[in-house]
RNA sequence: GGGUGCUUAGCUCAGCUGGGAGAGCAUCGCCCUUACAAGGCGAAUGUCGGGGGUUCGAAUCCCUCAGCACCCACCA
């Protein structure tokens, strides 16, 4: 093996015998196990993978990986989702660069072109899949558009529309104007902006309809909608208005006569307490139309220009011009009666960042609300767990407000609607042509239009747990993984993509489509952060597993973006944040880090200190290995080779490895992979490494150490070796993989799967002893270790000086213990000579540690300094008076000694006993020392 | 306008049902000790956001204030 660590010699040769030889193809179960799968949160074709994919990936594949190690048959369902707004927007970006665009294309050929685009550069995300490591089964594939999946989107928008659940309609709907499409609620980000709120004076007309020489002011943000205004409304209750109620108002620029109504709706509080009503270009003022039975008037065309039905002047303005346009044009009416500030929220559409505009047209909608009701109840019987818990409360509070969803968009790419059009315009829904046809009594000479439309993305992406499973087929395939387990997903998409998962699912399998939804935070950068590309601020995790140098990096953060001008603050920060580039870490240190920091429910900082960090972990793991097969190979080990013998150390470590596996088997069921990753650390590094690897050689470089013993401690360092990267790998599957290929020969392990770790079983539970007695021998050994150490780091005695020491106060016990761990105490402590005190000698000047009662003395001549060894002890003593402070007063506090639980208050008075021991120990010697100076 | 989460060492974060605050990184000493300098050994570090309450006892439970972040919502 080679002395360092390198990722890169590993990793891409282990993924590919791993994916050829099919081992993550599910396996029937081992006796006992039962059967686990994961449902991919299908990336877009279009995307790439960011940190955040990195993130949930590695979580998944951790727990498919445990699952698969377990026994269960184990499914990671790999694929990907045609994802049409963004894919098409792609698409038609790269028809802009030849000069060409989709509609001269044509529909028929712009959709093969994209078909084509999928199969050259679709898909990049699967390669970095594979990169990452991620053990999905990918010869069970799927994309959202292929046949069978596609036959389930036909057969659940069948089945739903012949329940009446799904329906078209005229409706109001947030219109995008650069992709002339309707979108959901959901794709809607509205935020702040500042804005003006314009005054506008409305002439009151009398009863024959000419102006009466009063007018009425409207306030609004929106002044170019009022070429469709139809009303103006007041409040009801309103003194200051309601006497006009009835009456009608000359619309200005238009001529129009519109009636001045009363609706509680109007909030006599703000702007003017006049509203104007514009029901064809505002949700609210729709609603206020349908109550007064109001005319719709749409002013825009699908691009947002003004259209026929506006006066002749406006038409075919864009919206803001036409908005300046129409503004000027009442202030030379005298008309404008003022214009404020205000801020107010304004709807973007999430692709485009386009300003959106309520449009009325023809949408099909899903009926939601008699799907929610099961999806509700779901959760609230516990048939589905939100982790963290909380997050099912934001579950509820969407699902018991929610509305309709509007699922038809007028793009090309996507799933085409199964209705068909005669030319009466009936409307017929089947899953082919030809059962449309049927289904209408129509005959074969009568033709029929397909829908133009196609379905929301999410449409698809509600089916997934059980379209890429075969439904609606009965498969046994959705037999043996449907219900799926968990899903591991981000909460931005609890309302996109969770709910309706969980609403189809019930509907069309009778079951919920998976049993947890765990709930990841957002990765950020080191200054939390949200990475994007306008920041100039995403890390690649392939860059972390490979590296990067600078001027790469910086040009990859600097490319393309939509602000260039940004390009210089981007390029400065890129160089002061890594100055050198960034190192290559390597994919398993990258996953640790991962797991190490998802702790439930928060966000992560996403700091390149800790992946260093978890590389050398791997660094030490790999140098552990090559220590235990430095001292294990080519010795005999074999259960023929002789008889073994375990030494305390030995026992030990396995009490503790047992302990560990607990630990890490309790974490990953909660889903805490924070402190799976941190316990399988303190285990490798303070336990094993640290301490034990140093034990071992005690009896290793002891040639006149007992040959069992020998070969009970050998085989102790590759049995835990061995157990550590089974627990470590669906963490770090790469180093674990090549290190086992090694150690497991020496073990003779491998079982029925002897070609990987990856199939090889977990370590379970009560599979080793736990061994206290070891423990608590091992625990004297160590402090009196550490005791030792303490002296020397402090008073600066070089690491390979031996030393002498002398014990005072030995009792019988401790005599024992030094005689039988006598070979851990020369080699750990490095001691030249131990005596111990008689009873009556006087103990030499010396520097002491305490081991409950008794004294180890390292004897000051030409070793210590008297002053560094007074302040020391002086240091030593005013922690243990502030403490002895803090227990008396303690106990001496009536109440706590009556209502405390007897045990607490058992254990103060020890602490109170062992302290002022300890105090009086080291005061005595104190004096002793100075005496002497 | 509703809702959620966060505030612990210089930095990033753990701390489960209340019983002497921990880790990694950074810092400071001593060491290239025969697995590892991507290392070893040792040291230092905290009014657990402020205030109040419950309790013998609070980082932990309750109330309140402050700051930060996020989500939802139709006030022009």
């Amino acid at each position: 093996m080679d002395k360092t660590y390198n990722p890169r010699a590993i990793e891409q040769h282990w993924y590919r015998i791993w994916d050829e030889r099919g081992y993550f193809a599910p396996r029937p179960a081992r006796p006992g196990a039962g059967s686990f799968c994961i449902m991919i949160p299908p990336p877009n074709v279009t995307g790439s993978l960011h940190m955040g994919h990195a993130f949930q990936d590695t979580l998944m594949d951790t727990l498919v990986r445990y699952h698969r190690m377990r026994g269960d048959a184990t499914l990671w369902q790999a694929g990907s989702d045609h994802a049409g707004i963004a894919t098409q927007m792609v698409v038609e970006r790269q028809l802009a660069g030849e000069g060409s665009d989709r509609v001269s294309l044509g529909r028929e050929r712009f959709v093969e072109r994209v078909w084509q685009w999928k199969a050259e550069s679709g898909n990049a995300i699967s390669g970095q899949l594979r990169r990452l490591g991620a053990s999905l089964d990918w010869s069970r594939e799927r994309f959202t558009m292929d046949e069978g999946l596609s036959r389930a989107v036909r057969e659940v928008f069948v089945r739903l529309h012949e329940e009446g659940l799904v329906y078209r309609g005229k409706r109001l709907v947030n219109w995008d104007p650069v992709l002339k499409t309707a979108i959901s609620d959901l794709e809607v980000v509205s935020e702040e902006e500042r804005g003006h709120l314009w005054h506008l004076r409305y002439p009151l007309a009398d009863a024959d309809g000419e102006p009466s020489g009063e007018y009425l002011v409207v306030a609004t943000t929106r002044p170019e909608t009022m070429l469709g205004d139809t009303a103006v409304a007041v409040h009801p209750e309103d003194e200051r208005y309601r006497h006009l109620i009835g009456r009608r108002v000359c619309l200005p620029l238009t001529g129009r006569l519109i009636p001045v109504i009363g609706d509680d709706y109007v909030d006599p509080e703000f702007g003017t307490g006049c509203l104007k009503i514009t029901p064809g270009h505002d949700f609210n003022d729709y609603a206020v139309g349908q109550r007064h039975s109001l005319p719709l008037i749409n002013v825009f065309t699908p691009d947002a220009r003004i259209g026929d039905r506006a006066p002749e002047p406006y038409r075919g303005l864009d919206r803001f011009d036409a908005r300046e346009r129409i503004v000027e044009d009442l202030r030379a009416q005298g008309l404008l009666e003022a214009v404020t500030d205000h801020t107010l929220m304004v709807p973007r559409g999430d692709r485009t960042g386009e300003i959106l505009e309520p449009y009325l047209t023809d949408q099909w909608f899903v009926r939601v609300k008699p799907l929610a009701g099961p999806a509700i109840e779901a959760v609230e019987r516990g048939d589905i767990r939100f982790v963290p818990g909380n997050w099912a409360r934001t579950y509820f509070e969407w699902m018991r407000n929610i509305e309709d969803w509007c699922i038809s968009r007028q793009i090309w790419w996507g799933h085409r609607i199964p209705a068909w059009y005669d030319p009466d315009g009936n409307v017929h829904v089947g899953r082919s042509e030809a059962e449309a046809r049927r289904r209408g009594g129509l005959t074969d000479d009568v033709p029929l239009e397909q829908d133009h439309d196609v379905l929301d993305t999410w449409f698809s992406s509600a089916l997934w747990p059980f379209s890429t499973l075969g439904w609606p087929e009965d498969t046994q395939a959705l037999r043996t993984f449907y219900p799926t387990s968990v899903l591991v997903t981000g909460f931005d998409i609890i309302f996109f993509w969770v709910a309706r998962m969980i609403m189809m699912g019930l509907k069309f399998t009778g079951e919920v489509p998976f049993r947890d939804v765990y709930i990841h935070g957002l990765v950020r950068d080191s200054d939390g952060q949200k990475m994007s590309k306008s920041k100039g601020n995403v890390l690649d995790p392939i860059d972390l597993i490979d590296g990067i140098d600078l001027e790469s990096l910086v040009a990859k953060r600097t490319r393309g973006l939509m602000q260039p001008q940004m390009a210089r603050s981007i390029e400065k920060a890129t160089r002061r944040h890594f100055p050198h580039g960034i190192p290559a870490f390597g994919t398993d240190a990258l996953r640790f880090t991962f797991a190490a920091l998802a702790s439930t429910g928060r966000d992560i900082r996403f700091d390149l200190n800790r992946v260093e960090g978890y590389r050398n972990f791997c660094n030490k793991l790999w140098n552990a290995a090559r220590y235990v097969l430095m001292n294990t190979d080519g010795q005999d080990l074999g259960a023929d080779a002789g008889e073994r013998s375990l030494s305390q150390a030995d026992r030990w470590i396995l009490s503790r490895l047992s302990r560990t596996i607990d630990a890490v088997h309790e974490h990953i069921a909660a889903y805490r992979f924070d402190l799976m990753a941190h316990a399988l650390y303190e285990f490798v590094w303070d336990e094993y490494c640290d301490w034990y690897l140093e034990l071992s050689k005690a009896t290793l470089h002891d040639d006149g150490a007992d040959a069992r013993a020998r070969r009970g401690t050998r085989h102790t360092l590759l049995r835990v070796l061995d157990g550590i990267l089974r627990l470590l790998h669906p963490l770090m599957p790469f180093i674990t993989e090549e290190i086992w290929q090694r150690v497991a020969p020496l073990l003779g392990a491998g079982g029925d799967a002897p070609e990987t770790i990856c199939l090889q079983p977990c370590p379970e539970p009560g599979e080793l002893a736990r061994d206290d007695a070891a423990e608590t021998e091992m625990q004297w050994v160590m402090e009196f270790v550490l005791g030792l150490r303490r002296i020397r780091g402090e008073m600066d005695i070089a690491p390979g000086r031996a030393l002498p020491v002398v014990l005072q106060d030995a009792d019988p016990r401790s005599r024992e213990r030094v005689d039988s761990h006598r070979a851990y105490l020369d080699s750990l402590g490095r001691l030249e000579s131990i005596r111990f005190l008689d009873a009556g000698e006087t103990p030499p000047q010396a520097a002491t540690a305490l081991l409950g009662r008794m004294k180890i003395l390292v004897p000051m001549a030409g070793l210590i300094d008297t002053s560094a060894e007074l302040e020391r002890l002086d240091r030593q003593m005013a922690k243990l008076e502030q403490n002895l402070g803090r227990t008396r007063r303690k106990l001496a506090n009536d109440s706590f000694v009556q209502k405390a639980p007897a045990e607490v208050v058992d254990k103060e008075r020890a602490r109170l006993d062992s302290l002022s021991r300890s105090l009086d120990e080291l005061r005595a010697q104190r004096e002793r020392i100075a005496a002497l100076d």
